[in-house]
DNA sequence: GTATTTGTTCAATTCAGATTGAACAAACTG
DNA sequence: CAGTTTGTTCAATCTGAATTGAACAAATAC
């Protein structure tokens, strides 16, 4: 590596060089990094989850660990944790390049892919334990009932109210396949 | 008004009664309040919004918003911006009640309604938005092409990348009407 | 008119969680 | 072996957003 003086600054807050080095990126990618950060934003996911699978996704090639520090002004820290949630997420993927003992990355360009990979590992999971935790509801409302806590016109009410609920969750629920089809 | 003495206790912050007053909070709606709660944390909006609407889901009567306050142990403020997002958002609606001059509010109870509603305003407009973002897109990449700032092979790449971004766009538009039959 | 009740607003605070950076571990190099 | 490169971890920090609370406004009561 073509590093001069190893001792050239402290680790490496001194001069912030532009504290985002965008010297290599062109006016779209910066525009498709940042589109992927909103995104991310709006989800509630971390910025740079977005910013790194944008920087990937227009990538001629695989980029490094370094590489993408570099490019998007993050720490090691970062890009090392996003890009692990985004390998396990299957967004991205490692690649071994033969020269380097580097890790890189490159983008999963198949988007279809992992909306179908994130719908069956996050969402659905997450459909399903709804069904449980209303379960638990109609439990801990009996419970309440036996204990004398509610009177029965209370205990009624509740009853439809949660009934009703069951009722949504069972109509999302025989929605799924047919979202699955299309999916 | 059938309120004895109207000197009780001062404004409302004189001892604040055990934090979270859950004195007339049986199990059950603890429980669905803090699943109300959880669930728009998980959504990244305001835990306050998913209890108050928690409350409102289960009380047998309009409640005001000193009730609200009083029951979830949250403050005036958070009581009432809470209420104006839900009333806004079509999950609460403004109650008044013949001899009091408090707002009193009361659950949507239709929820498949609120899912429509929330939809048609906040998913639809931004799945639309998509398609004018990526547009902008193609137009920044022609002009870093036009003024040589990539080469030919690079926008020919960028082009390629932009174009499934295009196609995944509008296969989810192509969709958008199956899913609004079956909500 | 003044006093009281009720709701809103917004600056200050608090809190959650994203980001950093330095210490560490592991793999390789010479 | 020591030295270098590379990735991970985690405590400290920073940031943005939710929450508070007190000042305010508006409506009503007296």
């Amino acid at each position: 590596m073509p590093k001069p003086s190893p001792k050239k600054h402290p680790p490496s807050t001194p001069t912030p060089p532009p504290p985002t080095d965008d010297g290599k990126l062109i006016a779209t990618r910066k525009r498709f990094i940042e589109a992927g950060a909103n995104f991310c934003k709006n989800l509630g996911l971390p910025r740079s989850l977005g910013q790194i699978y944008g920087l990937l996704y227009l990538s001629a090639r695989p980029l490094s660990l370094q590489e993408i520090c570099q490019q998007l002004g993050i720490s090691k820290g970062s890009a090392s944790q996003g890009t692990r949630q985004l390998v396990a997420w299957g967004a991205i993927r490692h690649v071994w390049i033969p020269g380097s003992r580097k890790d890189h990355f490159e983008a999963v360009t198949e988007i279809g892919e992992i909306i179908r990979r994130t719908y069956d590992q996050h969402f659905k999971p997450r459909l399903e334990s709804a069904e449980d935790r209303i379960t638990e509801l109609r439990n801990l409302l009996e419970t309440d009932y036996r204990n004398g806590r509610i009177s029965q016109e209370e205990f009624e009410r509740l009853s439809t109210r949660i009934q009703a609920l069951e009722r949504i969750s069972s109509k999302i629920k025989s929605l799924l396949p047919l979202l699955e089809r299309f999916l």
